[in-house]
DNA sequence: GATAAAATTAAAGCTAACTTGAAGGTCAAG
DNA sequence: CTTGACCTTCAAGTTAGCTTTAATTTTATC
């Protein structure tokens, strides 16, 4: 399969595949006579891996440990080390990402808690007064 | 108050504080009579509204958005639109990290309840084909 | 045989959010 | 009066993750 196949195929741009051809996430493809890059149907699954990796946050250094050139050299340990890692990164983002939602919401009732003959000037400060009262922990 | 101090009381560095302003995002502190800036109280407050918006996922634009340089010209409307189009964001990112950590979490089964005589290479196998099969939607 | 579509490379460009560096003014201490 | 800490500006550098451009070759199509 040349590029531009497995481009279309995986949604991904044929300059972005190269680019991690670059980076070391993808094994150098081999050539045809012609030069152009062949790639097998594999490709297309560790294409998928990697976008799905970066979804779920993974730089793509860390994707690169993550997918060793050789499949067959993953090894269990490490990747299970890294595989927790991750995981421990989300629930501090959950937990983060938790709290960010509490206080915007808890802003958006203040705001909308204001009394009607309450003027902007005063609303305003009340606002400034939660943020920097509550947004620090 | 010099850069410094401020810099000191916010945890920022100064040349942060200079891209602010730079930005848009502070508006232009008055000068000393040496041409130094000179920050009032407020400013660490509202370094720290920019500091918390930045650890909620706003971009500096959006921040500036949030932040008009006269407090009292806030935009109620504009203002509860900005606040819940980020909760809204919010909750997407949420979802997304479910799924994210469920993955990995099924990942991290899968490759702990690996038959003890299952070698290597197989399992690096599965492994890759649970990949392929399970992480795109 | 002429075009157009697709491939190659290396290098430069882009966005975000800053930092760093250069070159220099200001100020308190000794 | 010199040293060093702190301030100024402006320009350029940094990291991530790509894209764009340019110059060239190959392949497919009319």
């Amino acid at each position: 399969m040349k590029i531009g196949e497995l481009a279309k195929r995986t949604g991904m741009a044929a300059s972005a595949i190269r680019f991690y051809e670059a980076r070391g996430l993808l094994k150098v493809a081999s050539r045809q006579a012609n030069g152009y890059r062949d790639y097998p149907e594999d490709a297309v699954a560790i294409l998928a891996i990697i976008s799905d990796a970066q979804q779920a946050g993974f730089t793509l250094d860390e994707i690169k440990q993550l997918l060793p050139a050789d499949v067959s050299s993953w090894q269990h340990d490490e990747l299970i080390g890294i595989l927790r890692r991750k995981v421990a990164d989300i629930e501090v983002l959950q937990t983060r990402l938790a709290q960010n939602k509490a206080h915007i919401q808890h802003l958006i009732q203040l705001i909308e808690s204001k009394p009607e003959d309450m003027d902007c000037q005063l609303n305003a400060s009340r606002v400034m007064a939660t943020l920097g009262l509550h947004l620090e922990p």
